[in-house]
DNA sequence: CCTTTTGTTTACCTATCGGTTAATTAGACC
DNA sequence: GGTCTAATTAACCGATAGGTAAACAAAAGG
């Protein structure tokens, strides 16, 4: 993943089983990272870091009360990565079509 | 990347622009390996390299005729990785919903 | 058989990934 | 100020990614 385009980024965070996971879980609100963290089988500083991932890919936000960074889904990102997907439909829907697709 | 469930294997390999052309070139249909690789500026077992990617992905899959490899799209499991997102579109679309949202 | 074309395989190299432990920052609380 | 809790940063590690050049394999075509 040396890209750096949008959906690289975001393809890239989705790429991996326990971003995908905090993800669903702050699509039932949001979380402090301890609270995303409990699930794991990992230390805190793994999970930080997935969640700078997260963040760069704009899949998530952070604010600040107190001493906790509480998380926050931010779907946008997942639009687009849907979006292109959504280019190939007509390849995995119907038999043969020909395909107006415009570039990456 | 390094997981091996079929979802990151299928999103770490979008995760990279050069694969995500191939897959665009090959919408409009089966290629060769060097017709594959003109358009990019890398060596072809780079780009060999990406085509193994794409197939352990599932995305590709490649005949033989004569000294020929022709690559074909398989669509498949960019229809998975649709539904992933699409789990995800109450998020995007409306203001707030409250997520019926199976594990990832 | 030799050569050409097509494509893969084999080292190899550097950079990034995903994880750890240890140290650090930052705010709450007494 | 001292201490507890929350979270990040720093340093390190082994494995993987993405690229190269060079060697190899396999079929076509003289």
């Amino acid at each position: 993943m040396g890209a750096e385009d949008r959906l690289s980024v975001v393809f890239g965070a989705l790429a991996d089983p326990t971003r995908r996971a905090i993800l669903a879980r702050l699509a039932e609100g949001p979380a402090t990272v301890n609270e995303i963290a409990e699930p794991f089988a990992m230390t805190l500083p793994a999970v930080s870091k997935h969640l700078k991932v997260l963040e760069r890919a704009g899949l998530i936000s952070r604010g600040r009360q107190a001493q906790w960074r509480p998380c926050k889904l931010e779907a946008g990102p997942l639009r687009e990565a849907s979006d292109f997907l959504g280019r190939y439909r007509p390849f995995w829907q119907g038999p043969i079509q020909d395909g107006a697709l415009q570039a990456s």
